[in-house]
DNA sequence: CCGAAAAGAGAGCACTGCTCTTGTGCGAGA
DNA sequence: TCTCGCACAAGAGCAGTGCTCTCTTTTCGG
């Protein structure tokens, strides 16, 4: 059976998450390009090469709290969204724009590690995807009730992207108009805009009043996708 | 005088150039996470302690290099702005987001260096400032341009932003009306969210077209900030 | 119970940023 | 024109890194 393991196996488990969790404390106090094996191994107590026989290299490990990092966030929208009313889509919608900003805020270095430019030579794993996908299906959720409500306006799809539209619709997000599809990439990729210039200090004396500026654009970013109250 | 300067100072200024020349070099090849003074030094056949007397330290080293990245950015946004006709806003701002994205597709370590996460513990000294700001003052022109001209649509801005639209104007960007200018500036970090997905692979498997699509986003943008046709 | 596998310890390699000390050649002032 | 000072270069060295190798200890399964 695997629930009950032995000794050895409960310790590596263990083990593991201790690592993960002194390498997240240096991510978050440090950031990515200062987190260094042989600091976590010293916090741990053990000697660097001991720490080899749960992760091959650095970038495994940076990949491990990646995976985490992208369902942290994934949760906090998810739990957001739970609470916002399920009839009210554009409020569904900013709920879980901000409940992004507000993880992003808490997390940045851990946001700065899934959303900012990718490490030193590293390309992501595929491993990282279904965790990463997370707020992306969420979203879809979003438009595809409201398509059905519907309080969905109509989106103009130019000739040039049908096809891409089609693609989106039948590969990622079925039962939604292809405009709508289009459109909400678009609006993800610009949340995240937002998101990060924010956190990366670009709206350094050009936004205040942050929060209120967010709000609106995300009120906006419904709007583009096709969200309409009621 | 200051032109006629010493085979000292000339040299200096050589030496500098070349070691810039080198790093840039590095980091379009390996990115700036293994962009390494010693390297550097290497490449140039000098010794590394030698490069201290160019710059104090690594991040000024890199700080050079983000000013130099702002300001080729900027200048490839306001060479390919110049050929747009002048009456077309529309054009103009699509333009400008099209040669965003080009240059950010043709130095994408440059771009990660400067739209992508913060390095390290580093934060950009106040003299990245002016060059960071070249390509937002050439979409402020556009809009300014659109709001005389007149072919700028009315933009709603809630009560709540009323105080952070006026005071946007008033420090950077005058005469235009407060409901673009907030508009503006969403527009401007959603632009380099579309950017930053395609560039840092968060559109692996999700767009195909990425041509086509950047286009259509742009355009929808313009529309965000209140350009219309003619 | 005992052999195999897993885990830890330690030394060591090649690399990094950065500092300090020691020459050396250019150039501006007397 | 000479000369003193300073900018520059070179080298050694320190503390840190990721990672590998070897050796010993521990633990588990047949």
């Amino acid at each position: 059976m695997s629930t009950a393991q032995g000794a050895r196996a409960r310790a590596r488990i263990e083990v593991t998450a201790a690592i993960k969790d002194a390498a997240r404390r240096q991510l978050a106090a440090e950031g990515a390009a200062k987190l260094s094996l042989r600091a976590v191994a010293r916090e741990l107590g053990m000697v660097s090469s001991a720490l080899y026989r749960y992760f091959p290299s650095r970038d495994d490990l940076l990949t491990a709290l990646i995976i985490d990092a992208y369902d942290s966030l994934g949760e906090a929208a998810e739990t957001a969204h739970a609470k916002a009313a399920a009839t009210d889509h554009v409020r569904r919608w900013t709920t879980v724009c901000e409940a992004v900003r507000a993880w992003a805020l808490a997390h940045p270095h851990e946001y700065s590690l899934i959303y900012g430019s990718p490490v030193p030579g590293y390309a992501a794993p595929e491993t990282t995807v279904p965790a990463a996908a997370r707020v992306g299906l969420l979203l879809i959720g979003i438009v595809r009730d409201a398509a059905r409500d519907p309080g969905l306006a109509g989106l103009p799809l130019p000739a040039e992207l049908r096809p891409e539209g089609e693609r989106m619709v039948r590969d990622l997000a079925p039962d939604l108009p292809p405009g709508a599809a289009v459109a909400l990439v678009a609006a993800w990729a610009q949340l995240f805009g937002l998101v990060g210039f924010e956190l990366f200090g670009q709206f350094h004396r050009v936004v205040e009043d942050r929060e209120a500026f967010f709000r609106h654009a995300a009120a906006r970013l419904a709007r583009d996708v096709g969200l309409v109250h009621r």
